[in-house]
This record gives structure tokens, sequence and C-alpha cells, in this order.
DNA sequence: GCTCAGGTGATAATAACTATCATCCGAGTA
DNA sequence: TACTCGGATGATAGTTATTATCACCTGAGC
């Protein structure tokens, strides 16, 4: 089965022309195209971290002083909504963001909490196909792979972490 | 690719078989086998809805009225630290808790937030020989397929959710 | 039964997020 | 370009889930 990280040159790439567009289809979709919600989408865009609010609150507050954490939380969900991000909340913390809107999975360090996306097209093809989700219609599909990096695993990483343990 | 929902019968033979040894397995990592322990433990193998603190807290109070939910909360995290209960945290609410340790993922209704296990054997199988994962090294996985359940369908659904798009 | 490390209950504190509301401004219209 | 107005924003208060603290209690080995 196919399964392989995606590379930060494809996913440069991939940001360079969603932000290119995002003016046309906010207006499109009958919102207003403000200064505060392009400075966020291009932090969103621009980080490979999946970052939380608060993140992008920091990044974006050096060229909007003003903004409020408020409009940061409302406008990242905003997002989700018209489908220009992804909301990735994982592990046992609060909310995560991506602006990679594709059909893709994640990778999770279990330690550090660092995030990087994989693509696994037969499983999502498998999905697309639902056989076996018997009363229910798919949506959308989201796999997190738990796992421990490799600047971690030196770190020596415990062998407790929160959530599901694969068999040996 | 084999997927299917795990069939509640399954389900219930793995909750006794589960519960039998959950003392013995509590003694041998040296925690102590307690009342609470007990009914939180029990209480989250008996339900198939992935609850939440406070739906273990209000079910465990009709036997130990003086139970704290902080109890409940500190329980259900060591459950998962030990391996005897597994977190589950998606869309965007608050931390939902399995028993269920096998390797096994989750349909949730966008709508109602209803989860159900499913199996797919052969992306575990995939993931266990992990190419394509670089520099991590699979310590578990979680794959949440976001979908409709039909008596949602049947009241309407909206078509914005939050989360990841399939592509059409 | 005795001991004590670890567990519990009560409660305060924290952190993430949401609601409210007065003000502001993007974008369609004249 | 100026006008209008509904949606967007900033400030801030409120809410909710979760965690920390601490005095007391209890399971489990002796």
């Amino acid at each position: 089965m196919n399964l392989h990280l995606v590379s930060e040159g494809r996913r440069a790439g991939y940001a360079a022309t969603r932000l290119k567009d995002f003016a046309a289809r906010c207006r499109r979709g009958g919102l207003a195209v403000t200064p505060q919600r392009l400075a966020i989408i291009r932090a969103l865009l621009e980080s490979r971290e999946h970052p939380r609010a608060d993140a992008i609150f920091a990044k974006v507050r050096k060229l909007h002083p003003h903004i409020s954490l408020a409009t940061v939380h409302r406008t990242l969900e905003t997002l989700c909504e018209i489908g220009e991000a992804r909301k990735v909340t994982m592990l046992h913390d609060s909310a995560r963001y991506d602006g990679n809107v594709m059909p893709h999975h994640h990778v999770v360090c279990v330690k550090c909490r660092r995030i990087r996306d994989i693509e696994i097209p037969e499983l999502d093809r498998a999905l697309a196909g639902h056989a076996g989700l018997g009363e229910f219609r798919l949506v959308g599909s989201s796999l997190e792979v738990l796992a421990l990096c490799d600047k971690c695993r030196k770190k020596g990483a415990s062998a407790r972490y929160l959530g599901s343990r694969q068999p040996d």
C-alpha cells in the first residue's frame, strides 16, 4: 500500500496556488475579504506546523498589532466552514489547523506533538467506495498516525503515552 | 480493502474479557485497585458511546454518590497511560474515551457526534510495516472517518461541517 | 492491625474557547 | 466618488473542560 510523507516543496507550491485566488473564493462565497482574513490564511498556509490559534495570533500580530485573539479563533472556524482550512485535533490538546484541504492524513510525534502530512491514496479510494460503513455516509476522513520522531527518540522518550497502542 | 463496522456482540464479549482481569493487570502494573477505578473502567467498557468524562461521571455516581469529577478525569487519563483505555478526540469538542484498546478506527457522525468502531486490518498491517514514515517511528494510529448517519441524514443535515472535505 | 505511598474529594485555578456588543469597514449601488 | 448597510472586528466578560492543590483516606504489603 502506497503511503508517503508530503514533501516540503510540494506543500509550498500548494500554499502559493491556494493563496493566489483565496480572495476570489471568499467573494464568490459571500465573505468579505479583510486584511485580517488574508493575514490569517497566509500565516496558516505558510506554516507546516499545523498551528494552534495562539500561534497564528502571534504571527499575525506582527503585521496587525491590533488584531484580536477572538478574531483569530472566529476566522479559523470560518475558514474551516468554507473549506479553506481543516481542523486537526489530536492527542489531548487544543484545536490545531491545517491549510491543506486536499485529502491527506497526519503523523504526530507523541512527544513533541510535531505533525507532518502523509498521503495514502489507496485508503482514500477505499473509503470513497464506502463499503462497510453501514448506516453511515462518508463525508471525509482523517488518519492520525501516532509516532515518535527521531529527535525525541534520541532524547529517550517514555514508553507511556496517551492514546492507542499497537500490538507487538 | 477490507473495512467493516465492529458488531455489538463482539464488542460486548471483548468488554467482558477485559473487565475480568482488569484488577490483576492493575496490580501487576503497581496500581491500587479501588472501587472507583473498577466502576469507571466498567462504565467505560459497558458503553459503546465513546463517552466523555462527564457521562462516565453521571453513570458512576449512581453507585458511588460521593465520587468526584476530578477523580473521573484523573482515572480516565491513568487508564489511557496504562493502556486500558484510549482517548478519542475528534471534531472540535472535548476528550472522549474508548475502552477498546485493540487496533481499530472510528466513524463519527458530523451531526450528532455518535461514534462507532471500524476495523481496517489491511491499513493496520501497512502501517505496521511503516514504509514511508521517514524519521517517524510508529507508535499507534487512529483513523477518524467523518460521516453522516442515517438518522441525521433524514433530518436534513447541513452541507457545511467542521473538518476535512472529500473531493467529489 | 500497622504503615504509608498512592488515591480521593473538595475546591481553586487555568486555559481554551465562545458570546456579547459597540464600532468599523468592505463592497455593492447610485 | 460618496452612501449605505450587513457583516466583520476588537475588547472583554463569561463559560466549560481540564488540571493543580492539599488535607484526609485507604489498599496492600508486612
